[in-house]
RNA sequence: CGGGGUGUGGCGCAGUAGGGAGCGCGCUGCGUUUGGGACGCAGAGGUCCGGGGUUCAAGUCCCCGCACCCCGACCA
């Protein structure tokens, strides 16, 4: 590709809406642009690298017995609501009607469609296993999209989806899986950790997270350097120190003026954190049936510790959750500031409340709690005695420095981006779609399925993000637009001879089809080098009078400092080489990674 | 959805006290230059986010919207 010609330029400056070192570079660089919040356009170069990265997905997943094929971006509403999808989820879900007024869907993901298609299609154990897979649009209207293309609203993803007849076929689809992945990410060249993980909207029995760890990453992860434990932190387990069981005291209202957080009472009453109960309101939509009812939940976690919302929400099997207004707390009887669960009335006009209280308060007694009277607090309240809980589970978030229930050791807090996941569906979309098969035995039983996902363009934004420096972007070989960024420097004293043998060199190039971004504009050098440093190809050639004087055309590797002076009949032979030893570099990486539980 | 911020040529920004729409880069033409974002000369390019209002006069003051960014919530 001439660069005289290529539909992109490079930017000086990056523009102010920028933060993330890739999604500046990317800007700068002209890979991308935006459209609107969470709507990029991919540029020319950034289309190359991302059908690279597709066709490594494509290559990995063919591998382990894939058959690629294209569902629909827009699906009829009904199969939604047949998963009952349609009233899980709420504004994330993009929704029109058509011109008859039928409810349509925008696809945030396919189980709906790879459901509908497996029960018209699906009818005998002879046809199963079957791994399915497709690379389509998404659209996921995010609340918050941000970074670049890390979080978008319009995304380009690979989804594969298996179909077996029994467990351990899943097992066997999500532990290929589980290694493919591994080998997508490392020959992208990007490090990845997987983690457990929650399984949120898709439902299902086991999930994992691969990470890619950068402290520009949305997700928190808690790791146990000792034995390899690694969670995010929405289902981190840990193990909770116990206080001592005390002797029940004596119930006590006291004073405690401006004393609305937990901070401010622990000061007032020179106590420990430890020694209160925290109060949180939300209001959850818990599904039944079609619809939902709405519930008031009064969560209760020890003072020091911090609820996870994850955990709540699987406590409740509640659809949704959002924090509680004040107008929402003072209409179930509760005093905002001062709030806990003793003294509530037994009823309200508002909504059914439920009280949820973390593990760890049955063993800690005479705890500091809201009196629900503005400005006091009760001294020594005992769950079961005070008040009574209607669900008492694991509630609270782990945090650094917390103990690994596996082995004692401590976690660190890492953060991460969520490069893939896979999902043991299990039976979650064949029971509500009917997807059914008859078994050996004669016996029709239900699919059982997994899926599988990958981003594309937040791949692409983390291998940006993992290789660069102050100069620019710096791309693997197996991912780059091009391999070679053939530099020419004009000059008139040579009387066209640099031009002329660069154009030369560009065609016996691109003749041992060897992918070329030839820089033949009419710029100075240093506008060329830094071009070429931000772009990020692999190899640099520069082809100049200098150079050409001795017969010699220069040769640079991107991600490294020296520059070696290469005669002009041995350099295609020399960038034929270096490709092969990139790709060996490459190769290196990918490992074969022990499945973990 | 809460909190914070920003909207002025393509990009980055300035715009004092309410009165002239500017600067750097980029872009066009001509010339000189050519190994790390060159130089000279001449140019083009603006609904100052939108809508109301105040005023003789609004980029600037007031009200109402919208968009985008950041933190949180949520989410793959």
């Amino acid at each position: 590709m001439r660069m005289s010609k290529l539909f992109s330029q490079t930017l000086r400056e990056a523009p102010a809406d920028a933060e993330m070192p890739s999604h500046k570079l990317l800007v700068r660089a002209g890979f991308i642009r935006q459209l609107a919040a969470g709507i990029y356009t991919a540029m020319p170069m950034a289309k190359r690298s991302i059908t690279k990265i597709e066709d490594i997905m494509r290559d990995e997943i063919n591998a382990i017995g894939g058959q690629e094929m294209t569902m629909p971006v827009v699906h009829p509403a009904e199969v939604w609501q047949e998963t009952e999808r349609w009233y899980q989820i709420g504004s994330e879900m993009g929704r029109f009607k058509d011109k008859n007024q039928r409810d349509m869907v925008l696809a945030m993901t396919h189980e709906e469609v790879v459901a509908n298609l497996t029960r018209k299609e699906i009818h005998s154990y002879r046809q199963l296993p079957v791994l399915i897979y497709h690379i389509q649009t998404k659209w996921r209207d995010d609340p918050r999209p941000r970074a670049g293309l890390i979080r978008v609203r319009e995304f380009t993803m690979k989804d594969s989806y298996s179909l077996d007849a029994d467990w351990e076929g899943l097992d066997k689809q999500y532990e290929a899986h589980y290694q493919s992945y591994f080998n997508i990410f490392h020959r992208c060249g990007i490090p990845v950790i997987s983690v457990k993980s929650d399984v949120g909207m898709m439902g299902g029995k086991m999930a994992h997270e691969y990470m890619y760890l950068t402290s520009f990453g949305e997700d928190t992860l808690l790791i146990c350097d000792d034995c390899g434990y690694a969670a995010n932190r929405h289902v981190a387990l840990f193990k909770k120190e116990t206080s001592v069981k005390e002797d029940e005291l004596a119930l006590e209202k006291v004073a405690t003026p401006d004393s609305k957080t937990i901070a401010e009472l622990a000061e007032f009453l020179d106590i420990p954190e430890a020694k209160t109960a925290k109060a949180i309101f939300m209001v959850a939509d818990i599904p039944e049936g079609e619809s939902s009812i709405q519930k008031f939940v009064f969560a209760i976690v020890r003072g020091d510790m911090d609820l996870n919302e994850t955990k709540l929400v699987n406590a409740l099997a509640a659809s949704e959750l959002r924090p509680a207004t004040e107008e929402e707390i003072v209409a179930i009887g509760a005093v905002p500031g001062y709030a806990s669960p003793i003294g509530l009335p037994e009823t309200n006009d508002y909504l059914p409340v439920v009280v949820v209280v973390d593990d760890l308060i049955p063993d800690s007694n005479n705890l500091v709690a809201g009196a629900n009277d503005a400005g006091h607090h009760m001294l020594n309240t005992n769950l079961g005695r005070d008040y009574q809980a209607d669900i008492v589970t694991d509630l609270t978030a782990a945090r650094a420095g917390d103990i690994c229930l596996n082995c004692g050791g401590s976690f660190n807090e890492i953060r991460g981006v969520e490069v893939g996941n896979i999902f043991k569906l299990g039976t979650r979309y064949s029971d509500s779609m009917g997807c059914t098969f008859q078994d050996k035995d004669g016996k029709e039983k239900p699919v059982i399925m997994g899926s599988y996902g990958i981003g594309s363009g937040r791949l692409l934004a983390s291998v940006a993000e993992e290789h660069n420096d102050d100069y620019g972007l710096i791309w693997p070989i197996t991912v780059a637009p091009y391999q070679v960024h053939l530099v020419v420097l004009l000059s008139k004293k040579d009387g066209g001879a640099s031009q002329e043998e660069a154009n030369l060199l560009y065609d016996e190039l691109l003749a041992e089809g060897i992918e070329v971004l030839f820089d033949d504009r009419d710029e100075s050098p240093g506008v060329k080098f830094n071009d070429a440093d931000l772009i990020g190809m692999p190899i640099r050639l520069t082809v100049s009078g200098r150079g050409l004087e001795k017969g010699q055309i220069e040769f640079k590797r991107r991600d490294q400092k020296e520059k070696r002076m290469i005669a002009k009949d041995e350099i295609v032979e020399a960038v034929k080489a270096e490709i092969a030893a990139l790709h060996a570099e490459i190769q290196e990486k990918i490992v074969e990674v022990p499945f973990e539980e």
